[in-house]
RNA sequence: GCCGAAGUGGCGGAACUGGCAGACGCGCACGACUCAAAAUCGUGUGGUAGCAAUAUCAUGGGGGUUCGAUUCCCUCCUUCGGCACCA
């Protein structure tokens, strides 16, 4: 058997020597970087280009899986596909290497983060190259690197300035043991995923991008995408728009309340049910019920008591139990009324955890009669149920004037009626919450915003340069005020933007990247803040306004952030990655001297979005995105978001507005046993150590012959051997052809018609397969061929179509393809096969001598038509069918019968339909 | 509860816009080679009846459209994935 060991090696030396194999041109031709000078440089700007791109890993400890390998290797077999059809195509890969469980790592071994990442990489890196992955190196980019993010944070700072950023105490998952903040993913059943304890809430402020604001584009955007209906689905089913309307009620005894704010809110789906409404109830959090809280005068003592008592239980639960006690409805009663503004009935407001703070206006009006949380509800407490909606007739009824409509008619002539006395209006709702962006983690990118409390404190002198009043004989404050205002001038910042985030700044853009510290420590600290603010050299700096001392935010930056734009980050990677040369980025984060590492990056200073818009033109959209379906809600949504916003902008070409066109999603591969593959089960494949058994093609062709490429399947080492028989047997084939060939001194064969059928035909299943991500069928039409093709004894193949069968395996089986191309590619053509044009169809080979049609009587078939005449296949229905009747099989069927009807289908079949 | 995907031999799975269901692979059985085993090669392989030709039943259940349905429509069942007090 041939040593697939050796093949391997040496065709990966070889490929290493030649990456323009591989390597991806952008509009601008760099025949310098090609050390090669046998082979033809193409010219990429007559080029098709193709952006085949999958979804960068996170570089763990345990190296390359299973489920990466058949993933990429998808990638892969495309990417070569279309490379030998002619296709310049971009096949880039990197490092989304931000992340807890490399900081685990590190706390757990006391190593510096940046040190394992770099080892994993390079373990990947390794793995990857040894599976033929054709990626273009060159374009290499990692989240992690200093030159990377300092782009995430530029993209930050101009959420920031945009007003798309905001700062706000809020809850989130806290975890007393730990002591840290978890993000939602890191909660899994109410538990911390790291040490199982229970989490609690806590209130920590944080950074939140309002990527509502973007609600409706991002479900427009979608028809400019080619995702499959359930992707599309799932995105519009997360952003959950529903159209209804804000409807204010007055408040009867408002004079109560400190605020003496006299209505409510709330938004409703139904306003056709308006003359329904018993009571309303708001959440716990509403600021309402706040007022109530503070004013003696509203209740009694007792009922204060009542409500207090209520409302800091509330608030306390997690969301988990809010929700999972969901049967059971709690509340209790505001001591205020609302007035009905259709027919001034006076009714409840109620406080109650079912309604929840964020969604909506926090308030509902409650229609029993019409929703079941609300008949829960007014049956518990014994409130009034009044229907309006005949459900039988589909009419509006007791609502005098809507009376006798159906609901839309209702809903329309409701929200008019609204809209003309301004206490009402049409709007739509979103489940799609803003994104919560701090982490009080060490190893993700920091957020280069800056807090001076000096201005901080004067946030009513901000207030007040908004409102043009210069009446203060205090100096500091006309000192500050003229800052203020040479800041909002120099940066373009929108003062209600920085009166939102009161002594909040972005890092100056020159100064970027804000690179992570080395500190002692990666444990988070006791009160939940983020390991850097201990470190005193990093939090300290100046106020960019009042150049007093001011501080770092130390919280860092989410998972996602990374991965928002680094698919356009590949198209401009040798910019993004030069910024920064390769020692310095190991050395800066030695010191935070921030100040000499400034000075070096402006020399490599280019502003890489508006100088890379022929590279993001040119490759742009990313034309096939391979990813996991666990990515198909969040990140496909977060990174459509930022594309969106960076295109708003105007860094981005003009032509695409979406990042993405079409989106496929890989399977996932099971153990041996049917179970998910993990440590704990022992049944986890290692795709290099299959590898080092059996070699690496047969790994590539059976991962890609297990099944469809977007299904679950199980690992099975007796359908690998299938596939390692095959590749033995399709060697051992192309080898035959080749002494033959050979022997007869190199006079090249011709293959006959029956052979040229079967190539052919082959051709054009395997290119279509392949085309659609069919792997399974297209590896199994190989195999039928080669089943065939052996099975005719004759002369044997052409060059040519030996030549073609190796090509045709190429993209699937690298190394093997590569192999054999040497040994029969001695005299002509590119010198590898990966360079080689992809056969065409020769369509006078692909008409068939003999065609067998069925003859069914009634449906059912009950002989065969053998048919020479290819003419009369086509051409002549008559006749086909007067020989199907002919049969002596058909004769027996059809006997007696009446002959109704007389189907041909041309080629295929013949129906006789009797009775 | 809502949204989505899927149900085909012993198993993984094929079947283009409705046109011979089960391609290809695994497994199994028998045979060849071998002292023997493994590997390899060959033949067969949906169920039932039959020595056989052949017949008949079969794509989760039921119904429909059609000359003809795995494919289209309705309905029910099951499994998996996602969301879930979203007003």
């Amino acid at each position: 058997m041939t040593d697939f060991k050796l093949i391997e090696s040496k065709w990966q030396e070889y490929w290493g020597e030649h990456p323009e194999i591989y390597n991806s041109n952008g509009p601008i031709t760099n025949n310098q970087d090609t050390n090669n000078k046998q082979l033809p440089i193409t010219n990429n700007q007559t080029k098709k280009k193709i952006y085949v791109l999958n979804e960068f890993p996170y570089p763990s400890g345990s190296g390359l899986h299973v489920g990466h390998a058949f993933s990429f290797v998808g990638g892969d077999v495309y990417a070569r596909f279309k490379r030998m059809q002619g296709y310049n195509v971009l096949f880039p890969m990197g490092w989304d290497a931000f992340g807890l469980p490399t900081e685990n790592y590190a706390i757990k071994m006391k190593r510096k983060p940046q040190e394992i990442t770099r080892e994993n990489t390079d373990m990947f890196r390794k793995q990857m190259k040894r599976l033929a992955l054709s990626y273009d190196w060159d374009r290499e980019i990692n989240t992690t690197d200093p030159a990377y993010y300092k782009w995430t944070q530029w993209i930050f700072i101009q959420l920031f300035k945009k007003g798309l950023v905001y700062k706000k105490e809020m809850p989130i998952n806290w975890c007393p043991s730990c002591k840290i903040g978890l993000a939602n993913e890191e909660v899994v059943d109410g538990k911390c995923e790291r040490c199982g304890s229970e989490v609690s809430r806590r209130n920590i402020s944080q950074w939140v991008v309002k990527i509502t604001n973007y609600a409706d584009k991002l479900i427009e955007g979608l028809k400019e995408t080619n995702f499959i209906d359930k992707v599309k689905q799932s995105q519009i089913n997360w952003i959950g728009k529903s159209e209804g309307a804000h409807i204010k009620f007055s408040i009867f005894n408002f004079q109560f309340l400190k605020d003496k704010k006299n209505y409510l809110e709330v938004f409703t789906t139904r306003p056709d049910t308006l003359f329904g409404v018993t009571f309303m109830v708001v959440a716990p959090e509403h600021d309402l019920v706040n007022q109530i809280m503070n004013n003696q005068e509203t209740n009694s003592n007792n009922q204060i008591e009542e409500i207090k008592n209520y409302v800091k239980k509330a608030r306390s639960k997690s969301d988990m139990e809010r929700t999972e006690l969901n049967k059971d409805k709690t509340g209790v009663f505001s001591g205020l009324y609302a007035i009905n503004p259709v027919n001034n009935k006076q009714i409840p407001i109620w406080i109650s955890d079912f309604v929840l703070s964020s969604y909506g206006t926090g308030a509902i009006m409650s229609v029993p009669a019409h929703d079941d949380r609300d008949k829960d509800f007014a049956k518990k407490f014994g409130l009034e149920i009044i229907d309006v909606y005949n459900e039988e007739e589909k009419k509006v009824i007791n609502s005098e004037f809507l009376n006798g409509l159906t609901k839309e008619e209702a809903g329309q002539k409701i929200i008019k009626w609204l809209e003309e006395k301004y206490i009402g209006e049409r709007t739509a709702s979103y489940h799609l919450r803003d994104w919560i962006f701090s982490r009080q983690h060490y190893w993700g990118e920091p957020i280069p915003m800056i807090h001076c409390s000096k201005c901080s404190m004067n946030h009513n002198f901000q207030f007040s340069i908004f409102n043009f009043q210069s009446n203060s004989n205090d100096k500091d404050f006309n000192e500050i005020q003229d800052k203020l205002k040479n800041y909002v001038k120099k940066t373009g910042i929108d003062i209600r933007v920085l009166e939102n985030n009161p002594g909040w700044y972005p890092v100056e853009e020159k100064q970027l990247p804000i690179v992570l510290p080395e500190v002692e420590a990666y444990e988070p600290t006791d009160d939940g803040k983020s390991p850097l603010s201990k470190i005193e050299g990093f939090i300290k700096c100046k106020c960019p306004v009042c150049d007093k001392e001011a501080i770092r935010e130390t919280d860092t930056m989410p998972n996602w952030a990374g991965s928002d734009w680094y698919y356009l980050a590949y198209c401009m990677a040798t910019k993004v990655n030069n910024q920064l040369p390769i020692t310095k980025k190991q050395t800066i984060t030695n010191n935070q001297d921030t100040n000499n590492i400034e000075n070096k990056l402006n020399d490599v200073f280019v502003d890489i979005f508006s100088d890379s818009k022929k590279e993001l033109e040119y490759w742009g959209p990313v034309d096939v995105y391979i990813g996991g379906d666990e990515h198909n809600v969040l990140h496909l949504l977060y990174s459509r978001f930022i594309y969106q916003f960076l295109w708003d902008l105007g860094v981005l070409p003009k032509k695409n507005k979406e990042p993405y066109y079409k989106r496929i999603s890989h399977g996932v591969i099971l153990g041996p046993d049917g179970q998910r593959m993990s440590k704990s089960k022992g049944n986890v494949i290692v795709p290099e150590v299959v590898a080092d058994k059996y070699g690496v093609d047969v790994v590539r062709m059976y991962l890609m012959f297990m099944g469809p490429f977007d299904s679950t399947m199980a690992w099975n080492e007796n359908t690998l051997m299938g596939v390692k028989r095959f590749l033995d047997k399709f060697i051992k084939f192309i080898n035959n052809q080749e002494t033959n060939f050979n022997k007869q001194s190199k006079i090249n064969i011709a293959s006959n018609k029956e052979v040229k059928l079967i190539i052919n035909k082959l051709i054009k299943s395997v290119s279509e397969d392949l085309e659609n991500f069919k792997y399974n069928t297209a590896i199994a039409k190989l195999m039928e061929a080669i089943n065939s093709l052996s099975a005719i004894q004759s002369v044997g193949l052409s060059e040519e179509d030996i030549k073609t069968l190796v090509k045709l395996i190429a993209p699937m089986a690298p190394y093997t393809a590569e192999e054999m191309w040497s040994q029969v590619n001695e005299k002509n053509g590119p010198v590898s096969v990966h360079l080689s044009d992809w056969p065409e169809v020769d369509k006078k080979y692909l008409v068939e001598e003999t065609v067998v049609i069925a003859v069914a009587v009634d449906g059912k078939v009950r002989g065969q038509l053998i048919i020479n005449n290819v003419e009369l296949i086509i051409s002549n229905k008559d006749t086909v069918i007067n020989k199907a009747k002919d049969l002596e099989q058909i004769k027996k069927w059809i006997g007696e019968g009446k002959i109704v009807k007389e189907i041909y289908v041309p080629g295929k079949m013949v129906n006789i339909v009797l009775r």
